[in-house]
DNA sequence: TAGATTGTTAATCGATTAACAATC
DNA sequence: TAGATTGTTAATCGATTAACAATC
């Protein structure tokens, strides 16, 4: 390892994942070995790119053969911290909520998820997956107790502002924000990222429409 | 509008439905007015910045006054496309098939939810919002009839690399992706948004995990 | 040894920030 | 007019790409 993890920059960092994905495919595979060429071509960045992203981190490859695929991939791994298990509640179990409580798989991607909130007393007692949903009410009393690190927001907007103020009091750190309030400025000694859908909607639209003109 | 719309950078582009955001809410609040100091104050950007990224499409605003917040909204809106309709349809109606389709506002944003596939034949003919599920084996027909020119992607991965040729093939010019297969570096002239839900969340463990390492 | 591919430095490119004249 | 805030240019910063020596 090398010294130079002390700061990545976050483009790097959001590769990571990516690097991590393309491995567990390798993985399955069955290959053993791999190269920064190998997997410019499978994620379409230059090889280039990635020597110097997998370098912030530490000499993982060999001059004249490449990487080790399982090392790598295990390396990668270690440097997400996926092998942690902080505990997770979600608030928010409408659809979007309740696909993801059901859709992710937060054991393996260094989440522990405990507890499940809404605001709507007739879902209370319904089980999604295995965790029953409780009634927001709690919500402070199960902090106090459990000392969840991690809320993964499915609310709408308009709750959104004081709902993140009280956990982050409850002793909140990391947001996963699916709401369109932006948490992340607010608050410095936390790590929120945001899944703004309705944004990457609007994205696709603006690219669709630049499509159709760059045709004509 | 100036003649510089012609290319805009990526960052940009991601920028304009934050601000379209905010000035929705302003908008919402009753606002006339507003300014580069006043949306860098609530988006933790530069000002600089907001005044950089608006004036690639033109001068929206004026000296000493600021930008008028309707105004603005509006012109983002149109930069957008969002009144666009176009065409779309879903495939894959698990959790997050159908919390995408209930909970996007699909109108609003630019497009037109026309259909839902599912290749599991016993949701077949059941309705998500007022659009009835349709069995994967129509999909052919249905869009040499239809034309759909967006597909939503939230099938599994082992689906998607077929089927997103398939959609290529009938025409399907782009793709909301939320599967874990990357389709953008494969063609050229489609446009694709990529939804990584489990990057994402892989991310914020790396931050909560640095965030842990600084305090100490 | 010859071939391959890394790790790493230097060059390029693009995006952000700062500064300020223009002007409402 | 004086104050405010834009539009825009120039300076800075950071990220990507190119190149190549090191070495397996």
């Amino acid at each position: 390892m090398k010294n130079c993890e002390q700061h990545i920059s976050p483009q790097v960092v959001k590769r990571l994942p990516r690097y991590y994905r393309y491995l567990e495919d390798m993985l399955e595979a069955g290959l053993v070995r791999t190269s920064s060429k190998e997997l410019s071509a499978k994620s379409g960045l230059t090889a280039s790119q990635i020597r110097q992203d997998l370098n912030c981190f530490g000499g993982f490859g060999q001059q004249g053969y490449g990487y080790n695929v399982e090392q790598l991939y295990n390396e990668i791994g270690r440097i997400l911290a996926l092998d942690n298990k902080n505990k997770t509640i979600l608030i928010g179990a409408g659809n979007l909520g309740r696909a993801v409580a059901l859709h992710m798989d937060f054991d393996r991607k260094g989440f522990k998820l405990i507890g499940i909130f809404d605001k709507n007393e007739a879902v209370s007692g319904q089980l999604v997956g295995h965790i029953p949903i409780r009634h927001i009410s709690g919500l402070d009393d199960f902090c106090l107790e459990n000392k969840p690190t991690i809320a993964v927001l499915c609310v709408p907007k308009d709750n959104a502002k004081e709902l993140s103020a009280n956990l982050y009091n409850l002793g909140v750190k990391g947001f996963w924000n699916f709401t369109h309030y932006d948490i992340a400025n607010k608050y410095s000694d936390i790590a929120v990222e945001n899944v703004h859908l309705s944004d990457s909607l609007m994205t696709l639209c603006y690219k669709i429409n630049r499509l159709d003109e760059v045709e004509t």
